[in-house]
DNA sequence: ACAGAAATTTTACCCCCGTAAATTTTCGCT
DNA sequence: AGCGAAAATTTACGGGGGTAAAATTTCTGT
């Protein structure tokens, strides 16, 4: 290693022997200097590990390389997942995607959009609480940084990429009535509009092929799905508040808790003889596969919601555009996964 | 909303009436500018929603007001919920963490490295991918930063907190030969110091009791754990490759998919009558406790693990010391959590 | 070899705010 | 009321690098 320590670029592009900005032109594309430069810099680089103040870099750039990926949970691993693929898109296409998350509450909802409104992002990723957000701190958000929300369909942002709850609960539904008991539907306190689409799309469904709705709800609230699913759930098997053997769970994370349930009471879930409840989800949650008996339920894509979200914001920002006014909603469709609980 | 747009603190202070150091200093401490000027200054914050450029502040200031936390798998709800804790912790104490993820690969680490790096943060909190880490990109880092490691025992930085895989593993060893056939131990290729602690742990826990320690190594790679319990535990049950009708996993979530390998076989897991094996891990899991039936492990402690470590980050940075050479390592006790699968 | 065009590199200015030093205001006390 | 110290505010400067415009170099074609 050299003598002292480089700290800037100027102390850089010095030890060099080229001009700074030269050197910056070279960290913003390496292709827009020549290759003798280029050969120079690079082996500089080797010798001194220098790399740029990121905060400097950003601070007089017209747009940043910044993109703000904010989700209700991160402990969630449904998000986790969709934030993984979503990081590795923005990092692939050069951005530096900063996660943040609301923890479940409002008010760290409204913080993580002031800190993100602050970093000044490029563009922004959102998957809104939902019901407990502030709709106003979303919307002016949403009016100062290009947005494309997800997995929530609140009313802000120049798109929405989301699943059609529409076509994957109707398919389960389907399918759950074709082969044993019709089933009931529980849910919790709706969190965020899918809930209550889902909601609305069984009962669609059931009164379609004639049969009699019935929905179950849970007073649970908070985002612990598991446990309100093992609780809660636990006590309308125990009381016999089921109105049919089947039950289709609002989502995947409350169907696991609930098979926990009835495991505790020694009912056993699944298709097969013997067994005394069928239990099916929505979402193909990451740990669905894994539990006993594995969960049948319906699985979002997500590769396709992430690939759209992200190719959809990074089509919004090099256009420049904002489409004012017509918002646009883009569904994808869910799979059936067959799986031994229903 | 009044005129016109408010960008910069230097605008915001004229709208205001007052210098823009003084707004800034009211920015940094609330508390350090007289009450009518404070008092102004949040009247026209309300109606502005005006806020510093976080580039810009932190560009200029000797010490960033930034954290950085780095994870080898922000999917694995264990790190996921590290995370969410320390997260939680830096925002109360004033700080601005940010979160980054290896996604298990060594480049991705090193890349998240040169950002935290060029974030000049305050101090950061590192859990190593491990094995796969570049020791030296580690070494670097941490010699500029100050660095708190958890999880993972990589010998950088000034502090490592974790568990104590000496006192956790004979704890559950010791259970579960006092109850039942003396276990075996499955593990995958380590992908960290943890994994080769427990596996030695568990040997030297097994002779101590005097029985013959057997371990079984599953070939799989990668971060799905659940993925290589089910596959390969699924045929080691199949082939009759575990010497025990007892498994300690290296892991929850190795045991989860081992738990899902039983019940695809029909094997009943728990320490009841009429099962053919227990399981037990290592962890406790955010979803060890929803598992069929609930997952016997031991738990780390993830509280005292997340405090201690950022305390101990905080007292360094506040005392801006660096306790060159004697490097501290705390280390946490697990507790037995028993549920019915061994 | 040379003029002119194209590609690179430099020059010069600016971004938005932190911070130390200088100045002003406030406030307690005689 | 007046004085001096303490608190608050303002002045002045700088941090690390982006970027448009100017200057230079390199490349064409003849």
């Amino acid at each position: 290693m050299s003598g002292r320590e480089i700290r800037t670029m100027e102390e850089f592009a010095e030890a060099i022997g080229i001009s700074r900005p030269t050197v910056s032109k070279y960290f913003n594309d390496p292709a827009s200097v020549r290759k003798t430069t280029r050969d120079r810099i690079e082996a500089a680089l080797e010798e001194h590990h220098y790399q740029p103040n990121i905060f400097a870099i950003n601070q007089n750039r017209k747009a940043t390389k910044c993109i703000g990926i904010l989700v209700p949970y991160l402990s969630d691993p449904f998000f986790a997942e969709m934030v993984r693929l979503m990081e590795r898109r923005c990092i692939d296409a050069g951005f530096w995607p900063v996660i943040l998350s609301a923890h479940g509450e409002q008010h760290l909802e409204n913080e993580a959009l002031a800190t993100m409104r602050s970093l000044r992002p490029t563009g922004a990723l959102l998957a809104p609480l939902g019901r407990a957000s502030d709709l106003k701190a979303l919307e002016r958000f949403a009016r100062n940084v290009p947005t494309v929300v997800f997995d929530s369909n609140v009313p802000v942002g120049e798109t929405f990429v989301g699943s059609n709850n529409f076509q994957s609960i109707p398919m389960i539904v389907d399918y759950l009535c074709r082969t044993g008991e019709p089933p009931c539907f529980m849910e919790m306190q709706p969190v965020n509009p899918n809930a209550n689409k889902r909601r609305d799309a069984y009962i669609m469904a059931m009164e379609k092929l004639g049969y009699d709705p019935q929905v179950v709800r849970v007073e649970g609230s908070g985002w612990e799905f598991e446990q309100i699913g093992l609780e809660l759930g636990g006590e309308m098997l125990s009381s016999g508040g089921f109105p049919s053997s089947t039950i289709l769970c609002s989502n995947d994370r409350l169907a696991i808790g609930l098979i926990a349930a009835a495991f505790e009471r020694g009912l056993r879930v699944g298709h097969g003889q013997g067994c005394a409840l069928r239990v099916a989800g929505h979402d193909d949650h990451p740990l669905s596969r894994f539990t006993t008996p594995p969960l049948t339920t319906v699985s979002q894509d997500y590769m396709s919601i992430v690939n759209k979200s992200v190719a959809t914001l990074f089509d919004l920002v090099e256009s420049g555009e904002r489409n004012q006014g017509n918002r646009t909603e883009i569904l994808f469709d869910g799979k059936l996964i067959l799986r031994s609980s229903a």
